[in-house]
DNA sequence: GGGTTTATTGACTCGTCAATCAATAAACGG
DNA sequence: CCGTTTATTGATTGACGAGTCAATAAACCC
């Protein structure tokens, strides 16, 4: 039977399955045979191909990351004025894709992963860090303080999945983005 | 040995040595065992007084949850003008005592529990509806519309929070308190 | 002061789970 | 073709941890 090259068709499998299986638990405690299940193989098979749990959660994440910045990205490029950047990474953040029960599931768990993993929290701060820099690079022509709005503003984007997590019928995406953008409005109109 | 009385001792001991154990180890994943033994006692005795592991990180949220809301009642008793009590809950939120990365931690925690234990997660509704609705109240002769005011503030202060997570180092407390009312007057002024 | 209640623990049971291993088999390469 | 590499799994190991239990003993109560 054995079809070679499997190798990275099978991480992918494992790396998707991992990101269900942990949305749908809401916890970061759910086992490697559990995930092989879902992607169709034991779980001898997903240690020969990943080590360790640990670098198995740290693949998914990656994955995670790794969509979350292509989204930003994508939306910044269609941005022309500042204003049109801030909104992009706000939009970005809340896009439907990003804004469900279950991907906040999976960040939330992420963050507690990371005072326990160094590469975890290497990871989450690398996304911290892009995120400032693009709001800052935003903000810069809009208001006196640029930093301190970028603080403001990523700061009340995490809060907002963050209440996400605990009563996810409270907010939908459109009334999210809503939210956030009347603060922006209100951090930038005073300056102008 | 045995004195008696010892049941409301013992489990107090039990919740300050739960607390403390979960925001050394940054996790949940505490043991009995661990608990117990930093309480002075064996992992038997903590299971006669609370029965089961879950009861007992119940018992250390709601202790958490009750020096918060005393801290914040007490504030408020302080304050006389509207503006005052919104920046009474913003500074107790941000108090010493509460912001710091070990207390962080467990709250980060709690909402993980909250995911999949129903008494953790109804204790945090109680507390976000206590927090909105003194938010609300404060905010009802400063902005026309109070209910988003207190959402926006209290999500910048949640997201503030899981920052510390990330990045204790990052912000004092005296800054996230800066930040968040110089957010506050952002919104306010405006209507004025 | 004997019976009941309360305090306390060491030893034990029972599950679970990450990680390893040995075995099987197909593909590949010269 | 035959030796090596790659794919794959069932079975097993080893650790750890929640919860139970029986036993000990002091305190309390009539």
């Amino acid at each position: 039977m054995p079809r070679i090259g499997m190798e990275p068709i099978r991480r992918d499998a494992l790396v998707k399955a991992a990101i269900a299986e942990i949305g749908e638990a809401g916890s970061l405690d759910v086992t490697v045979s559990q995930i092989a299940r879902r992607a169709g193989m034991s779980s001898a098979l997903a240690h020969h191909y990943f080590g360790s749990k640990e670098q198995m959660l740290v693949a998914a994440m990656r994955h995670i990351l790794t969509l979350f910045g292509a989204e930003v990205r994508g939306a910044l490029a269609m941005a022309r004025t500042p204003g049109q950047r801030v909104e992009a990474i706000v939009r970005a953040s809340f896009s439907s894709q990003n804004f469900r029960a279950e991907t906040a599931a999976a960040w939330l768990n992420f963050y507690v992963e990371a005072q326990t993993s160094e590469p975890t929290r290497r990871l989450l701060r690398v996304y911290h860090r892009r995120l400032r820099a693009n709001l800052v690079f935003a903000f810069r022509k809009l208001v006196a303080d640029p930093e301190r709005a970028a603080e403001t503003v990523s700061a009340l984007i995490d809060g907002v999945y963050l209440r996400q997590v605990l009563r996810p019928e409270a907010m939908t995406n459109a009334e999210a983005i809503d939210l956030v953008l009347a603060a922006v409005d209100r951090l930038v109109e005073p300056a102008s």
